[in-house]
RNA sequence: GGCGUGUUGGUCAAGCGGUUAAGACUCCGCCCUUUCACGGCGGCAUCACGGGUUCGAGUCCCGUACACGUCACCA
């Protein structure tokens, strides 16, 4: 007989109606995008209500396990500010929360179940083959196969026999006949006839369970109000739901979320070379833009602003916005949000994190670092552009003298040398070394010379970077490059153009 | 194969029985300009298909096609 005080002793300390969410990974490799949009939505769901976010780990598979998986998991969570409220790492009042560490609550639950009708025990060790290969092929071939259910047949006494034996089972679950109703936040209302479900298995043999069951007691024990999860879990709903109806329980609120694809017919995977959370970082992208963007993959906040910060999402999230259909993750609208937040930022800010990228070909000392930032500033990307935008710092280019030949600022190789030899002496009286003064000095001769800005600006550009396209113009980069050495490239244009 | 779900421009998408079918990204053109970028203006381009229902359908119903998911002692 089970001793019924000690559910009532583990029950859920949670209030009902209190709105709690859970990111549940398993530790097995590493966060892809669809994770990171799962956490996400997770975590806007329950702070929008003031509620609890929590985290917890699914390593019922020890034949899946992951070095280093949770570390990942962690450090992401933590960079984008999805903290949660509880979890391994901080405990909480329905641990602990990592399911390994849970073992002895699934076996007494799954006792009960069996007791309660909605379980039984199985012997048949026949249905442990290996896993097949090619479960798709398999189905496509020979249709579903399913558990007989004859260990749910089992008189009495036979199974007190095999037990008393010490035979191995595992515990599986009974699906009553009818039809099974559930409701999904994204989808809508689901109905299945529960002929089309299988007897699945609870507890393995290991005494572990497996997700089906698992998923079922921990939200429940946890007093999860919302599961946000992939759509993959669509299928198996309904057999949750019978769970939850086999214990007396109330099903949570479901939210199921389709996947991110990397194109019409592919999700994103690491097997394709498709870019995790962790690799977006290695590329240049910003936290914050990743956020911005993943949260809009799938999801439409109705409006026409698309940017948001992390508390005006949580402000503006509503699940109502949640598409049904899977969303392709487009590289180029990610940069243009990673550029939009890169000018966002304050220049000391984009040139703290600029500068190890600058110095990746700016190795020369003698160049301000701040100054190269300023001038980048509104003109990256992603932080891995910069380096070959500034490398012409350190070592002027070879270029070719069709280089100064230019439509625009009416320039060709005649104009560009007497444009270089005036701007060569110009600089040469002046002494003053700045910014502002190399600017008024250009400036005050194209007004002496009678010609348009680019006229001249164009050439002394062309001669101290030697290349066509550079992050700011003439004035920024001879400020930068400094009196000797700006005169030095100009007179070798000079002599380039004969 | 069974079951489930989905399908608005190249991509993300709004739309909730009557709209010139929003907006963003991409691409193209023009303007601004010291190259590029930013910014401004403009442009290309969409309701998967077939039947219904209705005065009227992207919107509701049925079917078809295609796609995805699922059918493990994986999650």
């Amino acid at each position: 007989m089970l001793d019924h005080t000690y559910f009532t002793a583990i029950e859920s300390p949670i209030p009902t109606g209190k709105t709690r969410t859970r990111f549940a990974p398993s530790p097995t490799g590493y966060m892809h995008v669809g994770n990171l949009r799962t956490a996400l939505y997770a975590y806007l769901i329950a702070k929008k209500a003031k509620g609890d976010f929590l985290l917890r780990i699914e390593d019922t598979d020890q034949a899946r396990l992951v070095e280093g998986a949770m570390e990942v998991i962690y450090k992401t969570l933590a960079d984008c500010g999805l903290t949660h409220d509880e979890g391994p790492d901080l405990g909480g009042p329905v641990g602990p929360y990592i399911q390994t560490d849970r073992k002895p609550i699934y076996a007494q639950y799954a006792d009960l179940l069996v007791e309660l009708g909605g379980a039984y025990r199985c012997f048949c060790d026949k249905s442990n083959p290996e896993p097949d290969p090619d479960p798709d092929a398999t189905c496509a071939a020979t249709g579903p196969v399913k558990y007989d259910g004859r260990c749910s047949r089992l008189p009495a006494d036979e199974i007190a026999a095999k037990l008393a034996a010490n035979t191995p089972y595992v515990i599986r679950q009974r699906i009553p006949e009818g039809q099974t109703t559930f409701s999904d936040l994204v989808f809508g209302q689901i109905t299945v006839d529960n002929d089309t479900l299988d007897d699945n298995v609870l507890i393995k043999s290991d005494g572990l369970p497996t997700y089906n069951f698992a998923n079922v007691i921990d939200d429940h024990l946890m007093g999860i109000s919302h599961v946000v999860r992939g759509s993959e879990y669509l299928s198996s709903t309904p057999k949750y739901n019978l769970l939850y109806q086999s214990f007396g329980w109330t099903p949570p609120l479901y939210v199921h979320c389709s996947p991110v694809m990397r194109d019409a017919t592919h999700k994103m995977s690491k097997r394709h070379g498709d870019p995790s959370y962790e690799d977006l970082i290695d590329q240049g992208y910003l936290t914050d833009a990743i956020l911005n963007y993943v949260a809009l993959l799938g999801w439409s906040p109705g409006g026409e602003e698309e940017i948001f910060t992390r508390e005006q999402l949580i402000e503006v999230f509503d699940v109502k916005g949640i598409s049904k259909s899977p969303a392709i993750f487009d590289m180029d609208k990610l940069r243009h949000f990673n550029s939009a937040y890169i000018r966002a930022l304050s220049p000391e800010a984009f040139h703290a994190l600029a500068l190890p990228y600058i110095q990746q070909t700016v190795k020369n000392p003698a160049y301000d670092t701040k100054a190269i930032a300023d001038i980048l500033h509104q003109r990256c990307e992603t932080l891995c552009d910069i380096p070959k935008k500034v490398d012409f710092f350190d070592t002027l280019p070879a270029y070719d003298i069709d280089l100064y030949e230019n439509k625009k600022s009416k320039t060709d190789a005649t104009i560009s040398k007497s444009m270089l030899e005036a701007a060569i002496a110009a600089f040469e009286a002046l002494d003053h070394w700045t910014s502002e003064s190399v600017h008024t000095c250009l400036m005050t001769l194209a007004e002496t010379l009678e010609v348009k800005n680019a006229t001249l600006m164009y050439p002394v550009r062309i001669a101290a970077a030697g290349k066509a396209v550079t992050p700011g113009g003439a004035v920024e980069i001879c400020a930068i490059l400094g009196k000797p050495e700006t005169l030095r490239r100009l007179r070798l244009g000079l002599e380039k153009l004969g």
